[in-house]
DNA sequence: CACAAGATATTTACGATGTAAATTTATTCG
DNA sequence: CGAATAAATTTACATCGTAAATATCTTGTG
């Protein structure tokens, strides 16, 4: 009988196709990104992929839930090098901004509204949610410290939205070099001396 | 000699091409937004918009001015129907959420951040700028009555960072229903204390 | 009225894309 | 070795945007 694909053989056909079309992603665009065009890259014909993968989407799926979880890593690595919540929340912060500046492709194919199904692919609703998860952490440890007063859901979520927000619109170019994160530290300013629990 | 297209008659068609396609994006998305559904849904053939577009882009370009025009009308409209700094404020950032929440379809293509070329558009660049000038323009009217304190245009970025990460975390499903209302009322709240010149 | 001119509209055709189906290649066990 | 069969490739097709070729009107002129 003939050879069968290892478990590995698998794993490591998906991660360098991954790396592929996120090379793809970031020197040419979107547009770029095709079946055949990856193919090639590989070093394989235009079907080869399909062997490996359920379609396009699925690819794409799975380069977004790459996107997620090195995203998260970024976030989780400041949260730790560092105590103290509000000088942990700072740091949070600012990687994530950071990744998204650094990383614009993976931040806007991460973030595209326009994407089918989520539903369909586990893996990405579990990158995503962990990227959630670590982005809303550190409220929870300002709230510990009493730093500040409120419902840590409502507050993460108005935290994520303002970060969200600023960061489009630098990566739509509405803003100049830096804009993302001023705009930031001024909401962070602001929201500390309202939400403040004291004083 | 033959007939020659009147300035209206370009006008008509191209409305009328647009509203087609606004219909198509609103009950069957993106992907049914076709030359050929386009032409169809017109009673024309498939090549007879490119007598009065230059291309797809160009329509996309024209439908997404037409959103940021009703987009800004919308606000335009809420910010004139009230007097006073704060409750404009308040008055036009509803008329905002209400907007994206009610089209969400023109709401994601305006700001969706895959698009080419923007300053081949004037017309669309134009009107872009119109809205971001409405949304901003009531922080002005606080400044002016010394409700808050500080740089207009960093609080104006701030706060519609604020809304449009809010917008987006709704309409990309991620809150219940009603979402970014209740988390833009927070912000609302605690950048007002936050913010506030006196006291 | 006929008709040529020329703007407008349609038809046809092409390259690119995602992918289904048919076919070939390569590996391993009997 | 040789047959079985997983993996890979080749071929083929529908659909897309749109360029080029062709057909169809409308209208000022003889």
């Amino acid at each position: 009988m003939p050879r069968v694909l290892s478990e590995s053989d698998v794993a490591d056909f998906r991660d360098r196709l991954c790396e592929a079309a996120e090379r793809l992603f970031a020197e040419q665009g979107p547009d770029a990104v095709t079946m055949r065009q990856l193919a090639a890259d590989l070093g394989v014909s235009p079907m080869t992929p399909y062997r490996y993968f359920e379609d396009k989407d699925d690819i794409l799926a799975a380069v977004r839930a790459n996107g997620f979880n090195r995203f998260a890593e970024a976030m989780e690595t400041a949260r730790e090098s560092i105590t103290g919540a509000r000088a942990r929340g700072a740091a949070v912060a600012e990687a994530y901004i950071t990744f998204a500046i650094e990383h614009p492709h993976s931040y806007k194919l991460m973030f595209d509204f326009n994407q089918p199904n989520l539903e369909k692919y586990p893996e990405l609703v579990k990158a995503g949610q962990r990227a959630q998860k670590t982005m809303t952490a550190y409220i929870e440890d300002a709230l510990a410290e009493d730093l500040l007063s409120g419902d840590a859901m409502q507050i993460g979520l108005m935290n994520w939205a303002a970060i969200h927000g600023a960061v489009i619109l630098e990566l739509s170019g509405m803003l100049p070099p830096g804009g993302a994160r001023n705009i930031y530290r001024g909401f962070d300013e602001a929201l500390m001396r309202g939400l403040r629990s004291k004083g």
